[in-house]
DNA sequence: ACCGTAGCGGACTGACGGTCCGTTTCGCCA
DNA sequence: TGGCGAAACGGACCGTCAGTCCGCTACGGT
């Protein structure tokens, strides 16, 4: 790959980035404005990342990447604690990236699902429930991570961080309680 | 209210629901799609509605009352199958009503929540955690409610209706269950 | 240093939500 | 019934946005 073009990438990436952190509503930054503040042009911006969809799904990947590498390797915890952890990592990830996890959930076509870190999401989720003897896995680990999506995050800003986070456990508790 | 005003948001309401529940995606459904399938000028249009989101909201809240109407006044169940029951209903009704439901959630500006239909769902789930002694009740009618999520539902859609269904009724039944 | 080509940039396109204002039609009153 | 003020109409128009296109630039292998 040409030594420009990975610097434009770059230059687009961080732009888009402070952008969609600075912006109230994400559907507000534009295409342009990001091409824009990157100070390369728009054809450059749709070559490298295909459309607004690609180019929010690779913001993403980047943030959720950082976070798995900060993981503390699972320690052997039983499965409700563990989901407890990851859906709290979730819940504090998407405070944490607001803009960006709007963005992605409004991005169209089933974003919020057709995405890799989602599937991979739910598959731990579903084998925790699996180990924890609860069924039917599949529904339940997609209905815990709905509890997290980004728009209740957001529609849930003004309330303390403990109490929604107590909120979080106790549905996770009761869900991995349950069997059958 | 003059009789050609009434006359044309029928006509407006009518030709947007058929344009809605035919699309495959509602966001294909233009303004202009709309007014002319209707037999009318945008500028009607938009003087009836205020904007994109006044339609689907208007839309949406006939569809709700028609459905609202045919509940089974509440019969003495315990809170536990009574959410079970509002639940499952509103998930039929988001499969039933799947492309305005879409077009709702996706009017940006949270929607979703705010919203006079969402509110009083919000606040019935709540009652019935609060009387059956859950807790953090608030919480924990959002999370319920996330989980018959218009892009859910549809993300779900191949899977058969008594698996998703007996998968709702074991989150309800599991949250109900735990007692904080 | 040269040159083929990958990559650049920004003018351009088509579509959309929403506005504006000259024209039409309603319905009240004589 | 005819006339009139106001309410409502309709579609041309506007600003904006995602995405395209193509003449130009500059990278890097030889």
């Amino acid at each position: 790959m040409r030594a420009d073009k990975t610097r434009n990438q770059d230059s687009v990436l961080a732009a888009a980035e402070r952008l969609f952190d600075a912006a109230d509503d994400p559907d507000t930054v534009s295409m342009d404005a990001i091409a824009a503040a990157a100070g390369v042009g728009k054809g450059t911006l749709f070559r490298g990342f295909g459309d607004r969809l690609g180019l929010v799904r690779a913001l993403y990947v980047k943030r959720i990447t950082e976070e798995l590498d900060t993981l503390p390797t699972g320690r052997g915890l039983d499965p409700s604690d563990e989901a407890v952890e990851l859906l709290t990592r979730m819940w504090r990830f998407k405070v944490r990236n607001r803009g960006l996890a709007l963005a992605l959930e409004r991005a169209g076509r089933g974003s919020p699902y057709r995405n890799e870190s989602y599937e991979r999401f739910h598959a731990e989720i579903t084998r925790l429930l699996v180990a924890a003897g609860v069924d039917p896995a599949d529904f339940l680990a997609h209905a815990l991570i709905a509890a997290v999506r980004a728009d209740l995050v957001e529609h849930l800003r003004d309330q303390p961080d403990a109490d929604t986070e107590a909120g979080l456990k106790a549905l996770v508790h009761a869900v991995f309680a349950g069997r059958g």
